[in-house]
DNA sequence: GTCTATATCATGATAGAC
DNA sequence: GTCTATCATGATATAGAC
């Protein structure tokens, strides 16, 4: 017996908030009316006020989903590492994949100004995957293993080449899938904060050109 | 609305962009209707269309506008030193200056969607003043000062941490002016991309001025 | 819970006098 | 060039049948 096909019957919250996703992210909150969500999401408008009340609870909705989604991911690969060196990288290399895999999650979550469309949540910085970044430096700087200093400055200096890659990428202006620049870019971010600098060349002795 | 002191000769369009900095920074583009910028402005809505054609133009002006200036400022603050080291430094230092002087317009350059409201314009990160940046750092590299790696990380890597505590300065999440952090995100910036550390501790052997 | 049809109203834009 | 008064569109949101 073959596995049950997708079922008749999906989720009419799950259909919407996909195509906001879509529609949010690639032409923008305000550029998007509640037609266009009709459209592509194949829900009728009276479903969707009944689901989410109005517009606007369309994007806290999935905010919060994709912000859930988030901290999840980050709490999971700091996990599987117990060095900040370690975590910060596997992270980086996750948001990189996941840039190239899910462009409009990251453009909604990265870029997108929420607090536009959502006078009432807190900027997006200090959400929660964002909080959790920062206290993931900050036991690495208990560990000895980050230099001691300002730790908004840390994290902003260790990720930040990072984020703005993500951001340049989905812009277009970064020709390559960014997995292709994870070692020089965490490799930037760490000497950056780290106590000690990586010996340059971990087994190529001699300098280039 | 404050009333200029002085009074006759103020130029309308002047008076129209100014306002419409305000209101676009404070509030974004598509939470502020042409008639925000009659009544913050005391141009009348004819005045506005006349001058600008429509709510786009207004934009588009401003932008136009910020970018020269911008450009500007980063040609003058480059031309006052000649290692990729000083200028980077400077330029920092200038930018956080600039986010403590006049907010809204950091806001407006290095925060504000434009895509989203100004379509056929070129992203941020290809604007002028940014591919500015990419040169200064491309003239490190040629220079040995910086390492070799692909431009894009260079720059991100550099800058990058720099942004992010502008944005989040903007954002109410940094507590101090910028110019208190100036030397830690600097110095970080460019450990992360420098050929040789800086020596960690203050003795500085620097040429005066 | 889902749908269609409709109400309401703010907004971008114009007309035309001065 | 500046202004007031007005239009026309399209948006959010609701009503009410099934």
């Amino acid at each position: 017996m073959p596995a049950a096909p997708v079922p008749a019957r999906v989720d009419t919250r799950s259909l919407v908030l996909d195509a906001a996703l879509d529609l949010f992210s690639g032409q923008g909150y305000f550029n998007t009316s509640v037609h266009d969500i009709v459209r592509a999401s194949g829900v009728s408008i009276g479903s969707i006020y009944h689901h989410f009340g109005d517009k606007e609870g369309i994007a806290r909705a999935l905010q919060a989903h994709l912000g859930t989604r988030m901290a999840q991911m980050v709490a999971d690969v700091a996990a599987q590492a117990d060095t900040c060196r370690d975590q910060s990288r596997a992270l980086i290399a996750r948001l990189f994949d996941m840039t190239e895999a899910e462009p409009r999650t990251m453009a909604f979550l990265f870029y997108a100004r929420h607090r536009e469309f959502l006078p009432d949540e807190p900027p997006v910085c200090s959400s929660r995957p964002f909080v959790m970044l920062r206290e993931l430096v900050e036991r690495g700087m208990a560990r000895g293993e980050v230099r001691r200093m300002d730790v908004l400055v840390a994290s902003s200096s260790l990720f930040g080449g990072a984020f703005r890659m993500i951001t340049s990428r989905l812009d277009g202006i970064v020709p390559e899938p960014l997995p292709a620049y994870l070692d020089a870019v965490w490799s930037c971010g760490w000497r950056a904060v780290a106590v000690e600098a990586e010996p340059s060349t971990s087994r190529r002795k001699r300098s280039p050109r």
